[in-house]
DNA sequence: TTTGTAAATAGGAGTAGCTACTATATAGTA
DNA sequence: TACTATATAGTAGCTACTCCTATTTACAAA
């Protein structure tokens, strides 16, 4: 027995791709095949593949393609909204010394890392299910964005 | 005007370091110069340092420090609680197809991350003060601990 | 249909951020 | 003071990008 990896019908997969095809046109991007292999290989799980996960992936209908064409196209497809990129992954472990209770948002420009605290965010309750299958260490309400600093330039 | 990076007095600083070394003690870990120089390097700073940029700084006071012993420490650090790793950093950037609104939980030992829906979590309200200074690109209640498949192990 | 061109890709080199290895040094103890 | 498990320095190796350049291609214009 295979392990399924697929989360919808070959419809379904179809007519997202048609309208990924739309949104490139809508933004000025080139449709090319290996644009279509890679947004088709991630639409298609929820297994939230890293660049490297997703190029062994495609390789096998693409044998060709490059893996920092899969790394740029991710991004790409991030910035016009056909992706997203998980939160905080991506950049170098950061550390935290502080152990009062807070929250962090983090300027995905400059990366830097700013303390808040809303009391309301500690309170967050888990739901059952989760923490019945899981065994939860931490839980956060994490804002992404661009910081003050970001922003006057 | 120099730039004021730290974060107390040096009575709290030097309070938080006996407190430091007694839990050092208690977990069976030896009380090094280098490792006390790293814990006040990172517990007087607000700015999350990386391994990396807090090498830099104890290379201030300890010149021959190796980076690999601040990375080794911090971890440490981590595991006995006197510091932390901020959420999600640190792996490699992973990449989602989905776009419907889901929150995710994300496994520390195997790195899986998994998807699910709490519907409440879609509502969090960011505090005025956070989306008066920042531009949020996006808000997320995010959980990490041990997968049910790396604890039946 | 053919042609021109800006955009995209392949392949490879370069870099950041760890991570593993090994010889040396040292904190805690007996 | 001597012993030894633990920790460190220095370095090599590795992963995950990121940058560079020559070549190809999508698509618009003729
Ligand atoms: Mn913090
Ligand atoms: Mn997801
Ligand atoms: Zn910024
Ligand atoms: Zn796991």
């Amino acid at each position: 027995m295979k392990k399924n990896t697929t989360t919808m019908s070959n419809i379904e997969l179809d007519r997202k791709t048609e309208r990924f095809i739309a949104r490139c046109r809508a933004n000025g991007l080139k449709v090319t095949p290996q644009r279509i292999a890679i947004y088709r290989g991630l639409v298609d799980t929820d297994e939230h593949p890293s660049a490297e996960m997703l190029h062994e992936k495609v390789k096998k209908v693409f044998p060709g393609i490059s893996l920092d064409t899969v790394n740029r196209t991710l991004l790409t497809l991030s910035e016009i909204g056909a992706a997203s990129v998980v939160e905080g992954s991506g950049d170098a472990r950061r550390f935290d010394g502080d152990s009062e209770k807070h929250q962090h948002f983090k300027c995905v420009q400059c990366k830097r890392i700013v303390d808040f605290h809303h009391k309301a965010f500690d309170r967050i309750k888990v739901p059952v299910g989760i923490a019945r299958r899981f065994t939860i260490l931490s839980k956060s309400v994490y804002l992404e964005g661009i910081c003050d600093l970001c922003r006057r330039r």
